[in-house]
DNA sequence: TTTTTTTGTTAGGATTATCTAACTAATTTT
DNA sequence: AAAATTAGTTAGATAATCCTAACAAAAAAA
């Protein structure tokens, strides 16, 4: 299915410009890829302690703590630590740690509105019903 | 359109889950995300000079011909003197440089497997078409 | 109750990715 | 032809990421 293939290609640049352009727009220049990327494993795994996190990036525990504490510092992420085990602490985003998610809405609002430009209503539920389909 | 977006939020981790799995597969360990940055595009853009590259990247030149040079002792880069203009070369990617889009072909290949399993030829086809009017 | 394992930190070092400043060589403008 | 601009490089500095080794404190296992 040689169409489909060429439209995947494009659907995967064209996500990628709208989330760039989001990045613009939330003037996250400070923030680094990694320290994004943190930010975002943070978010979805809900919480994580120092062992899961570096489990999930694939990195080792001396450079997650070391990061960790940067991101910390500039009010990103804090800690508390496990009533059920005193060694481990559990990550959370602080509010301003959060606006990546923010962010991440903003870039999908904004792909709905384009969307919803250049199709039709019966087109956008056929679209959707194929979508939920493929992604369970 | 609550349940669009929300569609689109997973179509976005489905998409970059796939293109994770393709980067183990094809074992681009020692490539940096950086490095992996600069040969996309490079290859986007079509074979530029230092100067659009670094226009493109938005970084300066000298942060950019250092760069090159590890690429190009990696042999995923080689330079050509541009007969037009003799201070200016054009970056091309070597055949292990393309690798890069092959992997990107290969995760979309993957994709459309997925797809495929999962909704009708009927509904492919419709899936194409709208895509498409989004897509241009 | 020792011993072992697990969680996380500190210290020190290597590599990567950036920048600014200063420069050369080629091209374009005046 | 001289001056200004443009393409790219070199040099040196800095910050960000990553690692291994060695450790302390808490929890789990023997």
């Amino acid at each position: 299915m040689k169409k489909l293939e060429e439209m995947i290609a494009r659907l995967s640049g064209y996500m990628g410009r709208m989330e760039e352009e989001a990045k613009e727009q939330y003037n996250f220049k400070d923030l680094t890829v990694t320290q994004m990327h943190y930010l975002e494993t943070i978010s979805e795994l809900e919480n994580p302690n120092l062992t899961e996190l570096a489990g999930a990036l694939k990195l080792t525990k001396p450079t997650v703590t070391v990061l960790i504490d940067k991101l910390i510092e500039k009010d990103l992420v804090y800690r508390i630590q496990s009533d059920a085990d005193r060694r481990s602490t559990h990550l959370h985003l602080t509010e301003k740690g959060k606006l990546i998610n923010a962010m991440h809405g903003y870039a999908h609002r904004r792909m709905v509105e384009d969307i919803q430009k250049r199709i039709t209503a019966d087109e956008m539920e056929q679209f959707i019903y194929v979508l939920r389909k493929i992604l369970v």
